[in-house]
Formats: C-alpha cells, sequence, structure tokens
DNA sequence: GGTTTATCTGAACACGCGTTCAGATCAAGG
DNA sequence: CCTTGATCTGAACGCGTGTTCAGATAAACC
C-alpha cells in the first residue's frame, strides 16, 4: 500500500501543499512543523526538502500562488461593458473565487507576519493590484458620472473587506446558496456606490 | 534603575498584558515565547506565573477583556432614539474604539484558533453578543421602515467587516484624520441600509 | 530594626523544532 | 536484467519551548 522509498512521485509535490495550506489554516504557519506535514502526507520531515528549500518558502509560494491565480482569474472573466456591469461581475467573482479557497484566503491574510520582509513585499503587492484593479472601475464609474464614490482607494478597501468577510460564516450547506449570497452582497455593494440617478 | 528581584510590583501585571498583546499582535501567539515577553518586560520566564497561570490563559484574557471592554463601551454610549441615529452612533463608536486599540482587535481575531476549546466558545459568544447588538439596530430600523435590509444578521457581518477592515490601512497620522474616515464610512453604512424613502 | 512575605531569579526538565545528509530503496531506461 | 538516478528514510545537530521550584531579594509592617 503505503509505498516507502525510492517511490518517484509526481504526485507527492502537490500533496505537500496541499496540506501545508490545510494545517497552516487550521493551525497557524507557527504552531505546524515540518513534521506534521510530513505526517499528513505521509513521509518523513527530510523528504520535504525535496519540494521546497525551506519552510518560509512554503508559505511564501502558497500565497503567491494564492493571489497570481486571483488576479488572473480576474482578469480572465472582467467583461468590458459599463463599469457598473463591470462591478457586478467583480462583485460575483470575487465571492466565488474566495468562498471556493477559504484555506488559500485565511492563510493570505493571516500569515503576512511571518513571511520575511523581501517576501511581505511582493506578496503586498500582489494584493495592492488586486485592490486597484476595484479601484480603477470605481473611478471609471465615477467618469461615467454613474457611480458615487469620493474616496475611490478606501471604497475598493471596505468593498473588499466587506465581500472577504463572507468566508468567515458562509458554509456551502448552510441556509443560504452561493447565487442567493451573490445577490444580497452585490445588492449592498450597488447601494453603497450607486449615484443619486 | 531596573529593580531585580524582591521588588513588590504592581505594575508589572500590566505590564505582561502590554508587553504580551503587543508581540502577540506583531508575531502571532505561538510565534511569542514566554521568555521574549519577560524579556520586554525586564524579568525572568519564571516570574510571568505570578501573573497567568498560562501562556494559554493569558491569550484568553487579553481576549476577553478586549471584547468585554467592547461591549460595555458601547452599552455605555448607546443611544436610545431612531434607528438610523443609533446605527450613526454604533459606526462612529466602532471606528473610534477599534482604531484605538489596534492590536487587541487583531489578536481577538487572529488568534481565535489558538484557543482551547473552552475558550474559543467563550471569546465566539461574546463576538455574537456585539453582531447582535448591531443586528437589532437593524431590525428595529425595518421596523420603523427606515431601513431595507433583508438579512439582518448577514448585513451585521458584512458591515462589522467592512468597518473593521479600516485597520489594515488607517494611521493616526495619515491623509484622513478619524473624524472624515467616520464620515466616509458612516456615508456607506447609511447606504447600504438606508430604505427607498 | 527585625521579621514577614510577596516577588523574582536561575537552573532544570523533557520535548519538539528546522534543517542536513549518508545510505537505503525502487521505478524507469537501455 | 542490469544500471541509473530520483526519492525517501532515519538519525543527528544545536537550539528554543512552556513550565516548575528552591532559594535569593528587598519592600512593607510592627
Amino acid at each position: 500500500m503505503a509505498r516507502t522509498q525510492g517511490s518517484h512521485s509526481d504526485i507527492t509535490g502537490p500533496r505537500v501543499r496541499e496540506a501545508a495550506l490545510r494545517l497552516f489554516a487550521q493551525h497557524g504557519y507557527a504552531a505546524v512543523s515540518m513534521r506534521k506535514i510530513a505526517g499528513e502526507v505521509g513521509v518523513q520531515a527530510g523528504a520535504l526538502y525535496k519540494y521546497t528549500p525551506d519552510k518560509q518558502t512554503l508559505l511564501f509560494d502558497l500565497m503567491r500562488t494564492h493571489l497570481e491565480d486571483l488576479l488572473a482569474g480576474w482578469d480572465a472573466v472582467a467583461p468590458k461593458g459599463a463599469a457598473l456591469d463591470v462591478l457586478e461581475a467583480f462583485t460575483r467573482f470575487h465571492i466565488r473565487f474566495n468562498t471556493r479557497r477559504a484555506d488559500a484566503v485565511f492563510v493570505s491574510y493571516m500569515e503576512l507576519r511571518n513571511l520575511v520582509p523581501e517576501n511581505f513585499d511582493i506578496i503586498e503587492g500582489l494584493r495592492r493590484d488586486y485592490e486597484t484593479r476595484l479601484e480603477a472601475i470605481l473611478r471609471r464609474g465615477v467618469a461615467e458620472g454613474r457611480l458615487a464614490v469620493a474616496e475611490p482607494r478606501i471604497t475598493a478597501m471596505a468593498l473588499i473587506a466587506m465581500l472577504t468577510g463572507i468566508n468567515t460564516w458562509f458554509r456551502a450547506q448552510g441556509r443560504l446558496s452561493l447565487a442567493e449570497v451573490e445577490a444580497l452582497y452585490w445588492d449592498m455593494v450597488r447601494r453603497t456606490v450607486a449615484g443619486a440617478a
């Protein structure tokens, strides 16, 4: 059954990252040892170093991958129409994307302080890029005369905080479906930024 | 200068809690050792056990105290008038209170997973109490016909997430004063929940 | 001024940490 | 079928962990 030594393994790498992500989300980076991650995968701790140079880089790569996927995911689905329509698409995309990757979202936010400064700057840059995507939508809506937003940057961060907060309570098997949550939050987002007209 | 042994000290207790709160916020509970906390206070690690039975209880007491202060603080200033006025007061109170205690807010949210289940339940109960305060305001506003909120509980959590998110970017010496931030966010809160009239 | 007593030190305990590496193992290539 | 080489083991390294406790210290009380 469980192969022991010498086994080539294209699947150990992904399994290491999955286990690390889940354990980091559950217990926190500092509280999870390389031995615990290895135990989840079914190998000894030393074997992990075939897949990451060290624990810090393992964390950093998980966060970077998540944020790059987030940016690429939005860029892939972002429509071209009026700002209000783009904003609705952004809202729904954010909710769908983040509720499906709760562990990665959690880790990418909670473990920032465990990054060495060099890695922290990169992750913060990616996060700023995402905020800037939303900020640009808001600015365009203001230019179009359809949105009333005095401080687009701050409103962008407020909306992202509101939307990401869904992860603290949303459960796929809960009372509300994802579609209902999307509708509820899109209504709140729209009212927060919509112009008087 | 630095007193060594035998010194009675009514001030060591608070200093321990202050140092622990700051270090927990900065590096995370698991990454901060009792020796580091003791070093900040200027004592040996063993001396901390005069002020807390163990590290877990030190964390728990910091979180419990923060949330009890939050609830007591709101109850002390909560006005009695129309729901919309109470909501404005809540918004401004939340912003003022939380920006002044960024470390405690951060720790009380980020370190939940490091609480033993018994302590977790207590902290979660206090947090629910706070959410319920806001939910009740929204429900009353709906009853008064002044607010349009389909899901008061979820809207309450959405607004709290939005408001607490201020802590991720607000700096007292920044471009916007606290009064300006209050005004900006009250405007967003009002638009999110205000009825058509 | 002597006694009391809360406070703090400093060493110890058993244990887990991240990381390294020589050697064992076994799937794949010729 | 034999060789190659990637993969993994298992032990080791030095160090830091939370917690305990006997003994040293000095402020407070009579």
